[in-house]
DNA sequence: GTCTATACGAGGATAGAC
DNA sequence: GTCTATCCTCGTATAGAC
């Protein structure tokens, strides 16, 4: 694949390479020179396409944000192509949404974008909102999920909001551990499975048996 | 309150100046110079007390440890006490508790330690695993109280694992939101409201009203 | 235990030749 | 658009006087 980022034009090969040393070892232990180096170009070139090394830090902003709205864009279409929702199948519809969720971050491109805005999220007031635009995209896709099944009378006409947080928030604490897990090189597996059990358990609670 | 600070003993003093800065600035971002010219020494003075920079973080870290522990134990002792639990002062004794955390954690020394091994996470083993012990202490913690619940007949015979589990990654990632807002300056009484309603659905879904 | 003095590599960034 | 050369500040850390 060293093909692929060679044959780039140099000012994505240069953010690129950042991408991937923030990821490794946070920005601030990035220095201009070793970003560089990595490409294999010099220092002072790197500033014919960036205007400082904080600049590289906001790109990799952006690029994270549009892969959440892409993400989003995705989920939401599933839940407008989905109003034909078969009762037996919302099950099926989480757990294929929670794999591709899964799946989605797991590439290694966006996990290192999702690791740079985790990292800085705590220092950087960017960072930070980019968080809590995810916590609020979270709920407000699964609440319009929840008012379309309860439209269409698959679950009982329960408080959209409520239902929205509290299964957003469930699995977004459970998607936290699950990067810190892999990142520390742990199995995965158990909290995968907390992830499927959660889903059934709440399905559980909501369907309209009658 | 600054002459409390200037009265403790220099390694002291040194710990809670590295403290604050690395809490809002980051580690990589503070140098020893930064910290000891906070404090009014000279660089070299620092070593008489620190072998190097990343043992002040070792340090912290330790500290963050013994402040989880601390709350850890306050809780199990509280769920010891509650033994006797009147079926009606469920909801009150979880959003004391609920109370007592964020308290806890909102003072100022011990949300610096917070931010720190926060900020670490992603890049630090050490703090990686002070994340993720925090979270296998609530899910035990809740288990423990779930299990008394049952015992007591206050609750159904539920899998006490499964609603620990639930509910501490619910609180968790509300927690983490909870953060987020403070430190982004934001108001944090809508999330603490979420925080309440879920406790009450979750002890309706939970309790045994037989 | 603190100071002065110093070492020396690494940090971000720029000027100007090619 | 890339290079060489250079700037100057800051980084951690140590030696040795007081």
């Amino acid at each position: 694949m060293k093909e692929t980022i060679s044959n780039l034009p140099m000012r994505e090969k240069i953010l690129d390479t950042a991408a991937s040393l923030f990821a490794q070892k946070g920005f601030y232990a990035v220095s201009v020179r070793e970003i560089t180096r990595t490409v294999g170009i010099k220092e002072s070139s790197l500033y014919n396409h960036f205007r400082s090394k904080d600049q590289l830090l906001e790109e990799i902003f952006d690029l994270f944000q549009s892969q959440e709205e892409e993400f989003f864009k995705g989920l939401s279409s599933a839940i407008e192509i989905k109003k034909t929702f078969k009762r037996g199948k919302i099950k099926t519809f989480l757990n294929n949404e929670l794999k591709r969720f899964l799946r989605f971050w797991d590439s290694p491109q966006r996990e290192r974008l999702w690791f740079i805005v985790s990292m800085e999220q705590h220092r950087n007031p960017h960072a930070a909102g980019l968080i809590l635009q995810g916590f609020q995209q979270t709920r407000k896709s699964l609440k319009n999920l929840i008012q379309v099944l309860v439209d269409h009378k698959i679950i009982k006409p329960l408080n959209s909001d409520l239902l929205a947080a509290e299964y957003s928030y469930t699995m977004r604490a459970m998607f936290l551990e699950y990067r810190l897990l892999k990142v520390t090189n742990q199995s995965t597996h158990s909290i995968k499975k907390s992830m499927e059990a959660y889903i059934q358990r709440f399905l559980e609670r909501i369907q309209d048996k009658g």
